[in-house]
DNA sequence: TTGTAGGCGTTATCAA
DNA sequence: TTGATAACGCCTACAA
């Protein structure tokens, strides 16, 4: 029996627990290190009684692998990244753990980032690509620019509800085509002037939902109304107020979301003004709000779960060529809109 | 000049980006490796000459250190772990936010794990463990014996909304006092038959909270009547129907949270009777329902803030005693607990 | 101020 | 079937 050959400047005592090493495990065995391993990971084959000698050690020290060590004799952190602008609103929080749940099916450990509010979004982003094996990220998060760097990093990147960045996979859910459903709708029921609240500007999500309502008045013959807003109560809040309160008044305001709707909402209350809301995603709240909100429904721990998959498929290398998916959505028709249902 | 001692197996070449290591830097910048961490770390003085050379070669070569290598070098990930039931509700999702800024602000990623549904829990909290400098946990996630083997890998620990764990940090928010505070209010406005809706067993706060409304209940002499009852919105609806269809109808329920409280307003809309009722978390369709939600709010960004400070400071060895915090909640009265404000 | 060399904890190739 | 050994990419005493 050889001695073990690596000298381990900390010496092998009958310590447990953390500091345990697969140099230990290998000397109370009576094996080598490689051995030790091979039982731990099933990668070759062992003879029985050398395997339970190793089991039997490595139950006594209680030792666990260093993921610090296999990481880097992998050369890969078995980890991937989301960034998201904010979690507020189940929106993002779904879509989170859609991701999280699949990247845990295969075996991948989720690093989050929140851009909000923070200055430095572009290191933050760029730092994040070096600690994970691939990454998904939301629109309104980094410029463009950044997603080309994150992209020549060479870790895969999956974008959600954003526009395409060459060399990246893409993901978004429908936009267009339900809101020009949801404007005819509007239009059908005898509503002429109908004002978009958003900021097409201000991410794909919003042009693409402008660009269908845009599509239905144009049809229609009627005027294209859009008030820039926000996308937080506040802000529909505040434009709806302003909106209700001039001349020629809209009886329709097809928003952003659900938080600028409710907004809206509250101010058409406060006004006291009759006048049709819709939103987009489905918030819990617009179940409550009264009248109930119409709006959009999107699958968003599918988006999550699809991008997680996405993902793996590039880091594994299942996948070379890239992707660009469409998700379908939903229209919900409720009171909020109309009293029609 | 001596040649680079260490052999690199991949040739050094005039290869850019990933795949570059601080070998081709050196190389480059006519130095050794050391000195070009040394530039990069700003850990010893270094020639300003040599310095121009290293931090143009490494702009060059778009030289990123591997955080693989560092972190093995330095023996820590520079990531703390968060897990929590769900992330359903805006609750932990806010805790989440708060806990993230932190966590960025001091330099550590943040790495999540949600245990919903999810049988091998305890498997994926160890397995957390051991990708983290430390984590904080959510009561109803794990029991307590994985809590306990956590700690005793070693990492600093963090408990939140659950009973102390022997090593490891807790902060809660404040149950009793609020609970009792609201229950006096609908005994004071004359509701007799007060139900609590929650389950004592189910959590920590669960527990706490019906303690607060028990205690009121036996100081007014009154029945202390409790519904076990799950903690959504279905389960809320469910029970409430329940209560509210038999006979000795309550005229008051309080509610464990926010979810089960708007659960019962349906049930009660649906039966068409009259009952106050109250929540806790104050979320956002809280606010929208009607009558809105008398609920209790809890500092959840600063729950997230404190236990990311908290974990930070036993990590970095600033502090070695444990706490057991508990921040204080506010009531909102508002309209659902009987129409007086 | 700079370089040498060993260590961090695994994995995996190549022999034996 | 098992062991020796060389990576993996960086950090940091220790020497010079």
């Amino acid at each position: 029996m050889k001695a073990v050959v690596k000298p381990v400047s900390k010496p092998i005592t009958e310590e447990t627990g953390p500091g345990v090493t697969i140099y230990h495990v290998a000397e109370r065995a009576k094996v080598s290190p490689a051995t030790v391993s091979r039982v731990l990971r099933g990668t070759q084959p062992v003879a029985p009684a050398t395997e339970q000698r190793v089991r039997k050690a490595v139950a006594e020290l209680r030792f666990r692998p260093s993921r610090l060590g296999v990481a880097l004799a992998e050369r890969k952190h078995a980890a991937n990244g989301i960034v998201f602008p904010d979690l507020s609103g189940p929106f993002y929080t779904e879509v989170v753990l859609g991701y999280e749940e699949v990247a845990a099916e295969r075996g991948r450990s989720v690093l989050i980032l929140s851009t909000r509010d923070r200055v430095d979004a572009a290191q933050a982003v760029l730092s994040l690509a070096d600690r994970v094996d691939g990454m998904v990220l939301f629109g309104r998060t980094v410029p463009d620019d950044v997603i080309g760097e994150v992209v020549a990093t060479g870790i895969p990147v999956v974008l959600l509800g954003r526009p395409a960045v060459q060399g990246a996979d893409v993901i978004n859910t429908e936009n267009e085509q339900s809101a020009y459903q949801l404007t005819r709708h509007l239009l059908d029921h005898g509503h002429r002037r109908v004002v978009y609240l958003g900021d097409p500007n201000g991410s794909a999500d919003a042009a693409g939902r402008w660009a269908g309502v845009s599509k239905a008045l144009r049809e229609a013959k009627r005027r294209r109304n859009i008030a820039v807003c926000g996308a937080d109560e506040q802000a529909g809040h505040d434009t709806a107020s302003e909106l209700l309160r001039g001349s020629n008044r809209p009886d329709a305001l097809v928003c952003f979301n659900d938080e600028v709707a409710l907004g809206a909402m509250l101010a058409a209350e406060e006004l006291d003004v009759q006048v049709a809301i819709t939103g987009w995603d489905d918030i819990m709240a617009a179940r409550y709000a009264r009248p109930a909100l119409t709006t959009v429904r999107q699958p968003m721990r599918e988006l999550g779960a699809q991008a997680a998959a996405a993902l793996d498929e590039r880091i594994s290398g299942a996948r070379t060529e890239l992707i660009h998916r469409v998700l379908p959505t939903e229209v919900l028709i409720r009171n909020s809109c109309g009293g029609h249902s």
